[in-house]
DNA sequence: CACCCTCTCGACAGGGTGTTGACTTCATCA
DNA sequence: TGATGAAGTCAACACCCTGTCGAGAGGGTG
């Protein structure tokens, strides 16, 4: 039994080690970075760490996931973990930067057509914003939370955040240089704000058991996200392309 | 076992109704959450355990601060806590609950007149909600933090911010109906949104600022939090007031 | 073959949580 | 007054989780 594959109980005996031969594993066309080796390798350990990782957040909190869990769920020992990552929190901080390289493509020629339909664009990256989350639930929220208690976390967050609010805050400034929108807060001001609000409503909707409104509360309605959505939109485009009014 | 912990920490299989106050705590809005009081001293002591955990939020993150930490900053054993207090997290419920009851006051007449000077009410409204979480700095960030990984905190936490997003929603409302604003999206999906704006800035504020000291009062620039809260200002009355552009 | 380098894990140390059971105080009442 | 029982207190314990150490087991390479 190969325990880098999909040995999901690990066997506690530590006697033989029966994953001895499997001998061709890099005759086949899937080179592995180089290093292959008759037991599991450290790349597909390391590997199979992350995905237990993503899986048992999927299924619990980041605090109730022990290295133990980890371990295990990758087919190794406690200790062994200890080789491949220094804490708990290292996992996620890799996972995270999965999530953040895959999110750039993903927001990468989002704002590329603003004049020509400001509110489709607009939306297309709310919808680029929500989608990353939602493809990778456990680890945002889990990051999220962990963000808190985990300084290097927080600072991969940021930078994470930080890229959408660049490039928001330079469409707004490009919608106000064409005349599309009339003055208002600082653009970099303006468009951390709103990254915020993305981030806050996205990460209550997908943990669920927050304040959202009744559209979040039963998800079983259809439309309840795309009313989200539009409500997010709404809010951007007001706040972007709206002048506040003066009171009477 | 403790008169304390058979209240408190309960099983989540146990019966529903399992938040039956103790018949002492009428005197006072807020749910007794510790101990039921009887003989003086202890309520001193459990007022001792409240006032350590507040000061010791505003040196260092929930998760870091034990429960020896907490027993010792009230002059108590460790087991001794466990008498007064089922867990930490019920040590951070409580003072959630203290800061709930007073935000209660300070929010109550916010919109009373919202016809005569919009602007002016909500930039009160939304003073009021930042200077909420800016008085407990300590305990609003602990409270945001801990209540991924604990239900029970974000319930209470849920309750809190669902009194701001009815006002918020009633107000909203209240102002289409006098035809002040047009139509959008539904008043409590707006009030929602806007109020998890707040929430996600504010405590962004607070925890990017300095760790200990009145960051909102005495920020290391001055007028940035002013900055803040009139972008927090224009995202309200443009989202509330202004319609969404139609697309070229 | 000898050597090293990657990889593995049993065993330990340390610190945190929550519980137990014996003990002290003290108000109350027969 | 002395018995009673509830309130309050804590040393010691059981347990869990984290992180480390040192003794290895293999293959790759000369």
């Amino acid at each position: 039994m190969n325990p880098a594959s999909a040995a999901e109980t690990a066997p506690p005996s530590s006697g033989p080690a029966a994953a001895k031969a499997a001998p061709d594993d890099a005759a086949q066309g899937v080179p592995n970075r180089g290093r292959r080796a008759a037991r599991p390798s450290g790349d597909e350990r390391q590997r199979a760490i992350l995905v237990a990782a993503e899986r048992l957040l999927g299924e619990k909190d980041f605090a109730d996931v022990t290295i133990d869990d980890l371990a295990r769920g990758a087919g190794i020992s406690r200790p062994t973990f200890y080789f491949y990552f220094a804490s708990k929190q290292a996992v996620l901080l890799t996972l995270l930067d999965q999530v953040a390289h895959e999110a750039e493509k993903r927001t990468a020629d989002v704002f590329s057509d603003l004049s020509a339909a400001p509110s489709a664009a607009w939306r297309k990256a709310i919808e680029a914003f929500a989608g990353t989350f939602a493809a990778h639930r456990g680890v945002s929220v889990a990051a999220a939370a962990a963000r808190s208690s985990e300084p290097e976390l927080a600072a991969e967050w940021a930078t994470l955040t930080n890229r959408w609010i660049d490039a928001t805050a330079a469409a707004i400034g490009a919608e106000r240089d064409r005349g599309a929108s009339p003055a208002g807060p600082e653009p970099r001001l303006l468009a951390s704000a709103l990254n915020l609000l993305n981030e806050r409503v996205i990460t209550a909707a997908l943990t669920g058991l927050e304040p959202t409104g009744p559209a979040l509360r039963a998800p079983a309605l259809p439309g309840a996200v795309e009313d989200t959505i539009e409500t997010l939109l709404h809010i951007w485009l007001t706040s972007i392309y709206g002048a506040v009014p003066a009171d009477p």
